[in-house]
Parts: structure tokens; sequence; C-alpha cells
DNA sequence: CGTTGCGTTGATCTCTATCAAAAAAGGTGG
DNA sequence: CCACCTTTTTTGATAGAGATCAACGCAACG
């Protein structure tokens, strides 16, 4: 594994040039763990915080009285503590991991040094969660806009090409997890794509869709 | 109300040295709502950011058919739109007055030359965003979870604090706004809340809701 | 062939939004 | 303090969307 190709596809350093990303690689370690290896603990110094290139850690408080609480589970591309590393010096939880994990390692001090001689770099990583955050809101929206007419017009839209002046869309998953993609389960998937297709607002042939008229379809998406 | 003075006790602020803070001012204005009035709306050109003085502010998209749903409620000492000024230039979302406000109104291009400035500031906005972006997370599974039984078991539980015995949940927030936050319409809310009552899984008193045994309520979270 | 998994169709049932209206809680002005 | 009005909260009845349960056709594959 590449470090440096991994962070350059992470959501937070993905705008990195190849110089920014290279003194950033600078500053790294790739870390291995077995399931229940222990990652860092609440109250240590943070030295470093990570990126999870593979498997699932999870973050997490003991209580007073010895309990545990999971705060969060992180996987692949997530970053970890890395709050801990803005705003204070010590892991405000600890972190074990739940499979057998790869973690990118990324020094505090190599990382403060670096923003502090590059600004524009905390910009750029801003604007990735800036995003990142967007990306959210519209997957809220997608969530709470629910009727199942108004999802599935809107992916067949989303995902259509114009092939011979047909408008198509080439259906590239099973519709079992298409249903699944979509929030609901095969059955409500089925009824209502036969619902398009005996309003005649789609055929289907060979797992292609073809919308004869688009703009038809597109009213049933809202 | 002396802006300066305000600013310098804010989370983002507050370890500015004086000449900073009067840099920081300098791009500052004072911006007073009345309760229901329209501080930005989703679409416009995020020219500035906010932070509450005093009020309630609700951050909420409007879904085609026109119904409004919350994504966030922000009192006094929180920032508000800070993560539309680094990329897209747009709001991602409305946002108006809950109660009378004052906020402060910071100008996207003052403080952008601001965070070129002074590296360490942009730390700490990372920090927010991190921040944010968890809840959001937490957002997502909440409405993925689509049983309101669980949806308001797991609000109440985890915005219980235990007081001299007793969990007690404190509603901050008016049930109409709680509905919205949960992603449903306030009679649901109330009819739920109703069955836990009857249930005599939670009492409520003034606002205050009493969860006699956390565990038996934490059966309906899932 | 039998088995297994996917896709479709049918019948039913649960949840929750909607519509309607009453009750409770807050103001506001006199 | 009271009458009046507005907003919030609650309760009731209804309807619609979609999940669930069940059954069947169909293709792939050993």
């Amino acid at each position: 594994m590449d470090i440096r190709s991994f962070l350059a596809h992470t959501f937070l350093f993905h705008s990195f040039t190849d110089k920014e990303t290279d003194l950033l690689t600078a500053s790294t370690s790739l870390k291995k763990v077995s399931k229940g290896e222990q990652i860092f603990s609440e109250g240590l110094e943070a030295t470093a915080f990570f990126i999870v290139v593979s498997g699932k850690v999870k973050i997490y408080k003991l209580s007073p009285d010895g309990k545990e609480y999971t705060l969060h589970i992180h996987g692949p591309g997530e970053p970890v503590a890395e709050a801990a590393i803005f705003d204070s010096m010590t892991y405000p939880a600890s972190c074990t991991a739940l499979e057998d994990a790869t973690l990118v390692r990324i020094s505090r001090e190599g990382f403060l040094d670096l923003i502090k001689k590059y600004p524009e770099l905390s910009l750029k990583i801003m604007s990735g969660y800036s995003k990142r955050l967007r990306q959210f809101v519209a997957k809220i929206e997608e969530l709470t806009v629910k009727d199942m007419k108004s999802r599935l017009a809107r992916y067949l839209l989303e995902n259509s090409v114009v092939e011979n002046g047909k408008t198509v869309c080439h259906l590239t998953h099973s519709k079992k997890e298409l249903s699944s993609l979509l929030g609901t389960i095969p059955e409500t998937f089925s009824r209502t794509l036969a619902f398009f297709k005996q309003q005649k607002l789609v055929t289907e042939n060979d797992n292609t869709i073809v919308i004869p008229d688009p703009k038809k379809l597109k009213l049933f998406s809202d």
C-alpha cells in the first residue's frame, strides 16, 4: 500500500497538489493493528491522528463505573481523532480496532508545522470538510423526501445517458442491491418500477431502462 | 452590546490577542432580527457567516413540495454557516430566527484574510467542522432508523443527564421544533411521547422528562 | 433434475402523515 | 386581573405508502 496515493484520495486532502501531498506524507507512517488492539487511550497526549485505510475502529469512553460507551465507529477513508489535534492536547476518548485494521498515522507536530508554513493548506482542508458537509445535507434531504416514486425517478434520471437520441439508464447493480441503495426492499422497488412501466413512462430491455419522455418522468421526482 | 468583547469570549476567537480581535472586529457588524425573520436563504451567495449572541436560530431546508425540515438549532456563542464560506460560495440551507435574536455578522472576505494571517484560527474552524460532521453522521443514523419510537427513545437517552440519582432529559426546544428535528410532525411526536408515558417509561414535569428505568426505554431504541 | 437465489405479484397489516377540532398555554390591551 | 386572541399541544378519525409474509416463475448451476 502506498500512503501517498491513499492520502491523495481522502476527502480531507484530495485537493492537495502533488508537492503538498509529498510534504504531508513525510509526517506519516503506516500502523497495522489486530482486532481488539488499542490505538490510543483517553487522557493521553494527542501526538497524532489517524485515517482508517481498512478495517474498522471504535471510539469509546469508559464511564466512572467501568462500563464502556461506544461513541463512533469509523471505517475506511474516515479520519480519527483529528478534532483532538485541532483543539486540544489530549485524546478525549479511547480507540481500539474492531477488526484487523490498518491506519495512516499523521503526527501532530508534522501536521501543525505544515499548516503554519502553508496556510493555503488549511483552506483546502476546510473546503474538503465543507464539501463533505454538503454531501451529508444532500443525503439527509434524500432520506427526508421519502416517496418511493420520487426517489426512483430521480435515480433513473440522474444515472441516465443519451444514446442515439434516446435517454436510457443502464442498471449497473442487481435490483436487489438497487432497492437497498434507494432505501427500500426488492418488492417495493419492483412495484414502483412496474408502476412506471404501466404508465408508459419507461420501458425495460435487458437491464436497460429506456425513458421516452424524461420531462414527464421528472414530474414524479418531486 | 460591544461586539469586540463578545468576540473575545467566543470559542472561535477567545485566544486572540487584543490586536487580533481589533482586526477581526473591523470586519463585523451587528444584526438584530425578530422572531421568524429570515437570516439567509439556501442558494444565495454566502457573503458572511454569523455568531449567535442571543436568541436561537434554526437551519432548515425546504423539500420540493414545500415542507421544511430542521437540520440544526443554534444558540448563543455558536457559529452559524461558517461551513459555507470556504467552497461553493452559496448557503446550503436556510436560516430563520426562532426567537428575537442578535447575531454578529462576519464578512467572508474579512474572515478569509484573517485566516491567511493567523493559521491557528483555521485549526479551530477545522475542529468545529469535524464536530459538525459527526453530528450529521449521527443525524443520518437517526433518520435511517425509521421507527418513531426508536428515534424518540434514542433522543431522550442521548440528551439525558443524571440529577440526584434520576435520569432526566430537559427539553430545550419547543415540542414543535423537536418534532422537526426528529423528522416528524407535532401530532406524531405528541402521540409517541404519550405512549411512553402510558407505558410508564417516562414521566413529564414542566418540560423535563424523567426516565425511571433507562434500560427499559433503551429496548425501544432499536 | 433438484436446489438455490432473484424478481415479480398478491394479500395484509403497521406506521405515520393528514385533516379536523378541542384543550392548554402565552401573550396583549384594557 | 380579566377578556381576547394567537400559538402550541393534544386527541380523534381516516387514508395512503410501504413493509411484511407468502407464493410462484425463472434462470443458473451442480
